[in-house]
RNA sequence: UGGGGGAUCGUCUAACGGUAGGACCGCGGACUCUGACUCCGCUAGUCUAGGUUCGAAUCCUAGUCCCCCAGCCA
C-alpha cells in the first residue's frame, strides 16, 4: 500500500478487486490505461489513470499503458508523445509496460479469419449506408445483410482480398454475426474490420484495414492478461460484445470490463472533439494553453500534478453521472500550493505612491518571508524606497464602513517595512487616481509600530526603482454558462474574457523565477512563470477573498 | 415507445437491514504583518407512493425523472 498514514480511499471498483483477490480468481490486478493516441490527455484522463493506476499500485499489480492505435485517420506521433509525457508528469510509471493495440493487429488478423472459418464472420458488401438502414432502429429490429450468408470459403477470399488492399475505403467490412434482431445495438452484426487506406503512425503502409475498437479492445486486454478491464459508462453496452468476442476467440485470458462515470466539471469541456475544435480554431493558443483542461495546460497554469491527483480522490468514484463543481478542483490546487509556494509581493494593477518624508534617494533592503507555513523555505531581501506601486484596489477616496485599506487619512502597513497615512490624493485632468501622496512612521520599521498601535489592513507593495515589469495572463471560466456542453454549439458559450493580459510589476526577486515553479503573489493569488520568453506569468488560481465575496 | 444504466445536503461522495457521515461551496465567529492560511461553529440530503421488518437510503412492488446506445469513432 501507498501510504499507511493516507485514509484508505474506497469505491466500488477497489472492492471488486479487493474481493476477487481474496477469492482467489486472481494474485494480483493487471489494468489498463488505455487512451487513443488522437489528442492531448485531459483532467478527466486524469481520473481514468488514477483508477487504473491506483488500483494496480495499491494492490501489487501492475498498469498498462496501451496505446488504442486501430484508426490511423485520427492518430499521431505527436500524441503519442504528448500522452507519455503526460502521464509521467501526473506521476504514474508504466514500467516496460507499454504496449500498442497495433503491436496485435497480426494476431487479430488472424482471430478474424478464426471467427469466419466458425462462421461468426462474413464480409458485407453494402455500403455504410445501407448498413445504417438495415441496423433498425432502437425499437425496430434489423434486417439481414444479403451477403450475410456467404460460405466460409467466399468470406475468407474476401477477407485476405480486404487486407491485400484490392478494395477502396468503405468498399466492404467485415462483421459479426451475431444478432440483427437484438435489443442492444451493438450485437447487431457489429462491424469488426473496416478498409482505411491512410499512414499509420506505427506500422506505416503495411495494412490497409484496421480492427475497430470492439474488436481490438478486448482481445488487447486478454493478451496482455488484464484482470479487470475498467472503463467508462458508455462501454456498459459494447460489454456483451467484449464478453462474446472473448468467448468466440482461442485468447489467452478472459479480462472481466467494468464501468464506471467518467468525470465533468462546472465550465470546463471534456470532449475531445470540441477541445480540438478550439485549439484548430485558434480560440486557444494550442493543446497547452492555460485556458485548456488538458494536462498539458494544467501544467502551464501551474497546476501541480499532486494536487490533481488529490482532486481525483476526493470526487471518488462511483456509477451515476455527475458533474463536480470546479470550486472543488480550486480548492486542491490552493491547499497544496497554500503549503508549497513561496510568497512574493507583485502589483497587478499599480497606483503610485509617495512617501513624502522618506529621504529622496534612500533605499533600505528590508526582511520578508519566504513561506509562513513552511519555516524552511527562509526569507529574502525587499527593496523599499520613496516611490512605491500599490494596488489600485487597495485606495478608495470614499471607502465604505467596512473598507479597511487606504484612504484619505487612513493608516495602514506596508507588509515587511512601515505604516504609512494617506494625507493627499492626485488626480489627472479626468478626474482619476494616479498619485498618492503618504507619510511613513520611522518607528514602524518592519512592520510593527512600539507603541502597538494597530492598522486594519497591510498591503503588498513594489519599489517603482526596484519593479520589474511583466506580463500577466489573467485567466477566467472558458466559457460562460456552467454547462457548455449541453449547448447547441460550445463555442458559441466561449467567455470573451477567458483571458486578461495586463502589465504588473513585480519584486525584484521574481525575475528569476523559475519557469513552472508556482509562487504566490501575496493578496492575489498563485502564479506560475510561463515558458514564454521575457517575464510572463500565468495566474494558476486566485486566492479567496472573503471581502470581494461581501 | 427496444436494450442498458442511474437517482443520498447546492455540488461530489460514504453507509452493504441498526445513530444518514465526510469533503467542497455558503454563512457566522476566533486568530492574523496576506480580508489568505489555520481553528471553531452553523446551514443543508435519502426521487415519489405503497409494502416487508422491532428497525429501511439499503429489501419488495408500482411509478417519476435523468443518462447512454441506431459510426465502416473510441
Amino acid at each position: 500500500m501507498s501510504d499507511a498514514s493516507a485514509p484508505a480511499v474506497s469505491n466500488f471498483l477497489r472492492e471488486i478487486v479487493a474481493r476477487d483477490i481474496a477469492e482467489g480468481k486472481h494474485k494480483v490486478p493487471v489494468t489498463r490505461f488505455p487512451p487513443e493516441p488522437n489528442g492531448y490527455l485531459h483532467i478527466g484522463h486524469a481520473k481514468a489513470m488514477c483508477i487504473n493506476f491506483g488500483i494496480a499500485q495499491d494492490f501489487g499489480g501492475h498498469c498498462n499503458l496501451r496505446f488504442d492505435d486501430t484508426n490511423p485517420a485520427k492518430e499521431e506521433q505527436e500524441f503519442i508523445d504528448s500522452i507519455q509525457a503526460d502521464v509521467r508528469w501526473l506521476g504514474f510509471d508504466w514500467g516496460k509496460n507499454l504496449f500498442f493495440a497495433s503491436d496485435y493487429f497480426e494476431t487479430l488478423y488472424q482471430w478474424a479469419e478464426h471467427l469466419i472459418r466458425n462462421g461468426n464472420a462474413y464480409v458485407d458488401d453494402q455500403s455504410a449506408e445501407e448498413t445504417r438502414i438495415n441496423r433498425g432502429t432502437l425499437t425496430e429490429p434489423g434486417k439481414p445483410s444479403p451477403f450475410r450468408e456467404r460460405t466460409v470459403e467466399e468470406n475468407l477470399d474476401l477477407f485476405r482480398r480486404m487486407r491485400a488492399g484490392e478494395f477502396p475505403n468503405g468498399a466492404r467490412v467485415l462483421r459479426a454475426k451475431i444478432d440483427m434482431a437484438a435489443g442492444n445495438i451493438n450485437l447487431r452484426d457489429p462491424v469488426l474490420y473496416r478498409i482505411i487506406h491512410t499512414h499509420h503512425p506505427r506500422t506505416g503502409t503495411t495494412w490497409c484495414i484496421y480492427p475497430n475498437y470492439d474488436f481490438a479492445h478486448g482481445q488487447s486486454d486478454a493478451l496482455e492478461h488484464i484482470t479487470h478491464s475498467l472503463c467508462s459508462l458508455e462501454y456498459e453496452d459494447h460489454k456483451p460484445l467484449y464478453d462474446w468476442l472473448l468467448a468466440h476467440l482461442p485468447v489467452p485470458s478472459h479480462p472481466r470490463q467494468y464501468e464506471f462515470a467518467r468525470l465533468n466539471m462546472t465550465y470546463t469541456l471534456l470532449s475531445k472533439r470540441h477541445l480540438t475544435r478550439l485549439v484548430q480554431g485558434k480560440h486557444v493558443r494550442g493543446w497547452d494553453d492555460p485556458r485548456m483542461p488538458t494536462l498539458a495546460g494544467l501544467r502551464r497554469r501551474g497546476v501541480p500534478p499532486a494536487a490533481l491527483v488529490d482532486f481525483v480522490k476526493r470526487v471518488g468514484v462511483a456509477r451515476a453521472n455527475s458533474v463536480v463543481d470546479i470550486a472543488m478542483f480550486d480548492a486542491c490546487v490552493r491547499e497544496l500550493l497554500n503549503k508549497t509556494a513561496s510568497r512574493y509581493m507583485g502589483v497587478l494593477r499599480p497606483l503610485k505612491v509617495v512617501i513624502e518624508n522618506y529621504p529622496e534617494g534612500q533605499v533600505e533592503e528590508l526582511d520578508a518571508v519566504n513561506n509562513p507555513e513552511d519555516p524552511s523555505a527562509g526569507g529574502r531581501k525587499v527593496p523599499f524606497s520613496r516611490e512605491l506601486y500599490v494596488e489600485q484596489d487597495d485606495f478608495m477616496e470614499n471607502p465604505p464602513k467596512k473598507f479597511f485599506r487606504l484612504s484619505p487619512g487612513k493608516e495602514v502597513r506596508l507588509r515587511y517595512a512601515y505604516f504609512v497615512t494617506c494625507k493627499e490624493v492626485v488626480k489627472n485632468d479626468q478626474g482619476e487616481v494616479v498619485e498618492l501622496r503618504c507619510t511613513y512612521d520611522p518607528a514602524s520599521r518592519g512592520g510593527n509600530s512600539p507603541d502597538g498601535r494597530k492598522v486594519q489592513a497591510t498591503l503588498h507593495w513594489v519599489s517603482v526603482a526596484h519593479a520589474k515589469t511583466a506580463e500577466v495572463r489573467l485567466y477566467n471560466p472558458m466559457f460562460n454558462r456552467p454547462d457548455p456542453a449541453s449547448a447547441e454549439d460550445p463555442l458559441t458559450e466561449l467567455n470573451p474574457a477567458s483571458l486578461e493580459v495586463i502589465e504588473a510589476k513585480l519584486e525584484p526577486a521574481l525575475e528569476s523565477a523559475e519557469v513552472g515553479k508556482a509562487v504566490q503573489f501575496e493578496r492575489l493569488g498563485y502564479f506560475t512563470r510561463d515558458p514564454d520568453a521575457g517575464l510572463v506569468f500565468n495566474r494558476t488560481v486566485g486566492l479567496r477573498d472573503t471581502y470581494a465575496k461581501a
